[in-house]
DNA sequence: CCTACCGATCGGTAGG
DNA sequence: CCTACCGATCGGTAGG
């Protein structure tokens, strides 16, 4: 997600017209965000959008492999850095929960909305996802076999994991009550302890 | 969720109607489910439908009430017959998992699809989604103040616990690999471990 | 970047 | 339950 810039005003036009696609198929999801309600947002008509990008479809794209090769980049990285495998699930969660809270709207996106990728997108993110699910499965069997990580189903461990995550959402709203620091240590709590041995 | 029974045979049209739409709904998302292909499914003309339902939202409308009334109810249930909190938090925990199995398309929608509803139901919906999850964190905190439970953020308890038990459907399609009883076993142990003192 | 516009599809209705 | 149809809105293009 080398892409994202915090200073609004360093950000290309075409960077800008992602992030406001990424802000409204979160609110409203990708079928029900129409070209011309981007276009308001953005400042422009929508015809004008065409410029920039090729079609509606690929915004989504963009957002959704954004996502997803961030995702893999730190797999690969914790993969070589860390030895321990409880420690190396432990410091993947704590990058899913840190870009979920930094990168709110397209993370939502990322899992909720790629569906409505068109193909061979579709196909292949679908597929980039299975691998990814695939390697941290491995990653608690390999916590399992050490007896770091207490006898479970491993794609169900996976299953909460992720999905635990992904729910940040609905703390985001309600932010004046807990820091994301506190929220990161109370869900590595919760499921770290959940699944050690 | 009285409405739905097993034998597909004494279904009434209307409910033939809500069943093919909570499929297309979860498949394809609300907005990108046309009138028409829910009138394909049950064998009809789109015109038709119109004669058992209002309009596509009441479709939407029924399925997360359906849903949502049914949640409270266990709660509501759980309340009365269940002294100890963590033995309340379990056996919640074990109905929105057997119903999320049971109950897989209409679940999906009134999770992911809500937004989607039209006022007054939006707020209604959202407001019942929130006393709900007031009353789930209310157990949390009846836990730790007992010390059955460890303290941690109560809210954030609770939108682990929630959002790992909708994210099964991602089990679901691999159905081969784990039964929905060890699957609901595996949950309970990561999840109950996790919060426990 | 805008004006003007188009073909397709949508939810829904009239009338039988 | 169907045929026929309508107004609105959609994604996208032509041409400047």
């Amino acid at each position: 997600m080398g892409r994202i810039q915090v200073n609004k005003e360093t950000l290309s036009r075409k960077n800008i017209i992602i992030e406001k696609s990424a802000e409204l198929f979160k609110q409203k999801g990708y079928k029900a965000t129409s070209m011309r309600e981007i276009a308001d947002m953005v400042g422009v008509e929508a015809a004008s959008l065409y410029n920039h990008i090729h079609n509606k479809s690929e915004l989504l794209k963009i957002i959704c492999f954004d996502v997803a090769n961030y995702y893999m980049e730190m797999m690969n990285k914790v993969e070589v850095e860390i030895a321990d495998s409880l420690h190396k699930i432990e410091k993947l969660l704590r990058f899913h929960i840190v870009t979920t809270i930094l990168q709110y709207d397209k993370s939502h996106v990322a899992e909720r909305e790629w569906k409505h990728l068109e193909e061979p997108y579709l196909s292949n993110y679908k597929n980039q996802r299975r691998i990814y699910r695939q390697r941290f499965t491995a990653l608690i069997e390999e916590g399992i076999n050490t007896k770091k990580i207490k006898s479970i189903d491993a794609p169900t461990a996976v299953l909460i994991l992720l999905h635990s995550v992904s729910g940040i959402e609905s703390w985001h709203r309600s932010k004046v009550k807990i820091t994301a620091k506190q929220l990161e240590e109370n869900m590595i709590s919760i499921l770290i302890d959940g699944i050690k041995q």
